[in-house]
DNA sequence: CGGTTGTTTGATACCCGTCAAGTACAGTGG
DNA sequence: CCACTGTACTTGACGGGTATCAAACAACCG
């Protein structure tokens, strides 16, 4: 769902190549993305396999049954993966940030929809391309693994809140979890973006957007939080932990 | 947090070991685990690293927190897979079946809990051994991938059934779920055992124990299902899937 | 038999979903 | 500058589903 297994391995080359969107080597996301397990020339490699993919507001980038051609890095923005379900409701998986990796398996098929928030940017890999770069370096596909495995202990957190009690909870625990998310890639302010729409988080969490909005006006009138454009400051935060109960 | 993605590969071999418990060759589960990625002699060298291992009843295999000294593919009988939450409610993640492999993405500590439920067998695997092995041979590894792949859809089916509305649906779909996962290991009856208890299921399932209890009561009653000791036995399947609405 | 554990059933309270209306804001065009 | 429109969000009233509290029942084992 998403991604952050930043473990580095730094390696700090100048960009050799002339493309618009500059060298792996030199890209932001790379330390806390899959690309960290690769050296100086395997980076080269892969970077002769990259296309950079820029997606407007609202853009989908693949949609739920498509078939997989591809396997892509967020290093802006952020993707918002969505289910329709047979009965009309969606559910909302989760969002996608800059180091997140979409396709880590491989699949045949997306089983997800992937929809640009906001303006976005990430790389391309062709999937036929790719999978032979990981079959020549068992590393980068360990990497994978690794990786998948984060995002397995991700999946699981989020059962974990789905099932927790009380919307408040939920509420709370969503909006730490995306702090922590943004502060694993340099964004430690204690103001929250969401980019997502109320509906969004709603479908995200089990609720109704309606409870999500009532939530988060309490939150601000108990000044744990404060409603500001375009996302949250999360004013108290040992409050939020309280109420998040985690 | 389990897994049957059951890609045959076969290889008929009598067994040339004298062991207790059988070859790897002609262990039942190896089609649907991960060993299925294996030719005859690597097999060999996997069972030699294997262990077998039994448990009594809720007898623990390991605690959330734990170094993780192994990996593990279940042989017999049910794991159920727990954490405890800090406010001292549980949450159980999942329940690991025939075939179900743990540890997969070889974490140093593991985050769960986990427990036999009935009389239970599995084949061990040392870390260190295994991960070596695992590095040799990236067909295994790749293997590996492709579970982490499928337990994270299993996952992601696992957060959308616990965002549905109705604890009915929550209820349905979890018998209609497990049946599926008996059916892919040869247990196709429509009488689906029940190793763990009515609180675990509501634990499972973010519910209460009262209303699962009352649910299958009411579904039994209704003649969508039966309740027979150990399990239920599923009578109305097409009403059953109605009600899970998927 | 009595003790323990697990399950079922009942009565009540309350959280949150539903339905409905109102507000804020951006964009568009006059 | 101001209506008009659409979208997103907020707020309110109400009812239903589920949690909670409580107790009875069943199964098992000493």
């Amino acid at each position: 769902m998403l991604s952050l297994t930043g473990a580095p391995g730094a390696h700090a080359r100048p960009c050799v190549h002339e493309r618009d969107h500059g060298s792996c080597a030199e890209c932001r996301v790379r330390l806390v993305s899959v690309c960290a397990a690769l050296t100086g020339e395997e980076l080269d490699e892969l970077e002769a396999l990259s296309q950079p993919l820029h997606l407007a507001p609202r853009q989908a980038l693949f949609g739920q049954g498509d078939r997989a051609g591809a396997v892509y890095n967020v290093t802006e923005g952020m993707v918002r993966l969505s289910r329709l379900l047979p009965d009309g409701r969606r559910h909302v998986m989760g969002f996608a940030m800059v180091g997140d990796f979409l396709g880590l398996a491989l699949p045949e098929h997306h089983d997800v929809t992937a929809e640009a928030l906001g303006p976005t940017v990430l790389c391309r890999f062709e999937k036929r391309a790719f999978g032979d770069l990981v079959k020549a370096k068992p590393h980068l596909l360990q990497r994978l693994l690794d990786r998948a495995g984060y995002e397995l202990s991700l999946a699981h957190d989020h059962m974990t809140l789905l099932s927790r009690r009380t919307a408040e909870e939920k509420v709370a625990s969503f909006l730490l979890s995306l702090r922590e998310r943004y502060a694993r890639i340099g964004q430690t302010s204690v103001t929250v973006a969401l980019p997502m729409g109320r509906q969004d988080i709603a479908d995200h969490l089990g609720l109704t957007i309606e409870t999500v909005s009532r939530l988060l006006t309490r939150l601000d009138r108990e000044k744990a939080l404060l409603i500001v454009p375009g996302g949250v400051r999360l004013v108290d935060l040992d409050r939020l932990r309280d109420l998040a109960a985690a």
